[in-house]
DNA sequence: CTGAAAGCGCTAACAC
DNA sequence: GTGTTAGCGCTTTCAG
């Protein structure tokens, strides 16, 4: 291993040849006026010496880096780890790399990426808002400076940028008439901190579904969490306790009917029998339970690819943020196993 | 959003001021020889400017981007998800940013990876190399180019760079030991592609587990296969259908044991008092099941933050690639819960 | 303590 | 079809 390659620049490969680097340079990105035989030849010595371009150089000059920032509130968190893996491929195949950036759902951090990215020089900006971000001057400014950015899954629609989500109130009133066709009537909802959107949309579809089926909404079943196991746990002990127990429960997402599922096993309740469960996010686990949890497919590869092809796009047009957001919702799909489907 | 903040550079710093653009370097990047006043009063002026520095400019100038490269399979794979998160955090901690590519376990996409790498100038690359890789070449170009690597989970001895990996055999030998324990004696084990070391590992820890405790290895207790759900399902209904069935089985990894526990019930047996089962990895379901997999714990975020670590005093070390290389090898830790714990 | 000047490696006018 | 020249934004000698 003692032959280390020393840097190789065009202007070492102008000097082989007795030409000048602007000549390298264009024969290396195939421009037009170039004569075919320069061409190969430069590409042959640029292959022989191990030539490898720096972008830091071409960046700089061109002003523009064929890099993607993400930012994300965490990579451990499987939904995440997927949507990146779908944006990641569409930039692969439109020669782009990916910089990414954890808020770990807080704001400051949130902040030092975007700023970051904006140091970096990023061609676009996409990102899931953090839990915790009631303001978003840090996104504003990425729009000031006139770079892409598209939001997904927790999107601020007032923000004006494009954005992909899926279909949160769909989902939910879905999950919820679901419930409704099993024959359930008390149907209890677990659910998010309210300012969240997408907690908020689930909330809306729950709703409705009761309200569209004739039933009535009963405010005793309906109690919010922190989204978690624990939480889920705690919020079925407190519907538990109520005189009218309920005989279903659409919780909020999956984490928080594990919790729920787990209470109602605790207090030897049959599941779906006694009390029907049904979650959202169609985490890996619901599959494995006993019994199988039913949940709502969030889609996640999916969004990652329309998030990113979203921002190519805008990449294309120069007239950025002037016309009307683009905003693709994906369907959510309903994942039904047994903890929500009762014997007639 | 009329107001498009124009890109500010030093220079505009500077002409507001009425000092050089020299000065304004020195005075942001705190040099020791610059007035107090002056350092003041230019940061006062690049904060009122909305001032982001260009990186890339200061990359090329200085040589380094304090960015890292990591290659991973695939970020939809929970355990790289996480070992991502560990790397992210250390990055962060140290100013620097990490890029992302996915071999998607194609040889030819990590050589692109490398490629992409080596032009974005990263300062250092981390990777996990895709089981398809028999050819190291490009790793060794990563070398020779002098930019520190650094290797995690599958690593490759015979590269000579620092690694960072879990101890399998350890991990195998007390999963078959805690067996043992619980009074097992007919211990069968689930295997993988053998060609792959870590699963290799895992089957010499059983097998020297055994034999350590004075009991034979019976080679029909052995079967291999294919490191999923079905495959579990599969090779347990090969174990079953032995005359003498086991009393417990050591699984490659999780998928497997969950296909095996799958199986187990539906034949009947009761676990873990006819058949304990423990598995590998520690996935995040093991927990929800029932009864919950016992399982080894492979230390995901720490091998990311060990693998960084690793990176970080490699880059502060002229000498690189002289010394033998430094391999972090992790505990395994065992999590023992209900499917392997014998009511005694 | 600050200024002048050069240069990191590349690309794009503008010549010829 | 190729050369010349300038410059992207920053940092760092070397002067003073």
């Amino acid at each position: 291993m003692r032959e280390k390659i020393n840097k190789v620049t065009i202007e070492d490969i102008a000097r082989v040849l007795n030409i000048t680097a602007a000549t390298v340079s264009r024969a290396l990105n195939d421009h037009p006026g170039i004569a075919e035989n320069t061409r190969r030849i430069v590409k042959e010595t640029a292959a022989r010496l191990h030539y490898q371009p720096n972008r830091i150089a071409s960046s700089l000059r061109l002003g523009r880096t064929n890099i993607l920032g993400v930012i994300i509130p965490s990579a451990e968190i499987n939904f995440f780890g997927s949507v990146i893996h779908g944006i990641e491929k569409i930039a692969n195949q439109n020669r782009y790399s990916v910089l990414i950036y954890q808020s770990n759902e807080l704001y400051e951090h949130e902040k030092l990426g975007v700023q970051a990215f904006l140091q970096a020089q990023v061609d676009g900006v996409l990102a899931s808002v953090s839990k915790e971000t009631i303001n978003a001057d840090h996104f504003i400014e990425i729009k000031k400076r006139g770079v892409p950015l598209v939001l997904f899954d927790r999107a601020i629609d007032s923000l004006g940028v494009p954005s992909v989500v899926i279909d949160d109130y769909a989902g939910a009133f879905a999950a919820t008439k679901h419930l409704i066709d099993q024959g359930c009537r008390h149907i209890a909802h677990i659910g998010g901190q309210q300012h969240v959107s997408i907690f908020n949309q689930r909330l809306k579809g729950y709703i409705d579904a009761l309200n569209m089926h004739g039933i009535a909404v009963n405010e005793d079943l309906i109690v919010y969490g922190r989204v978690s196991v624990d939480s889920g746990r705690e919020c079925m002990q407190q519907l538990l306790s109520l005189k009218q127990t309920p005989d279903a429960v659409f919780a909020v997402e999956d984490f928080t009917a594990l919790g729920a599922m787990q209470t109602i096993k605790d207090a030897d309740r049959k599941i779906p029998d006694d009390i029907a469960i049904i979650g959202f996010a169609n985490e890996q686990f619901g599959e494995f339970l006993t019994p199988g949890l039913s949940s709502v497919n969030q889609q996640t590869v999916t969004m990652g690819e329309e998030a990113a092809s979203l921002l190519f796009s805008e990449l294309q047009t120069a007239d950025r943020y002037q016309s009307n957001p683009k905003k693709i919702v994906l369907e959510a799909r309903l994942v039904c196993r047994a903890s929500s489907i009762k014997q007639k």
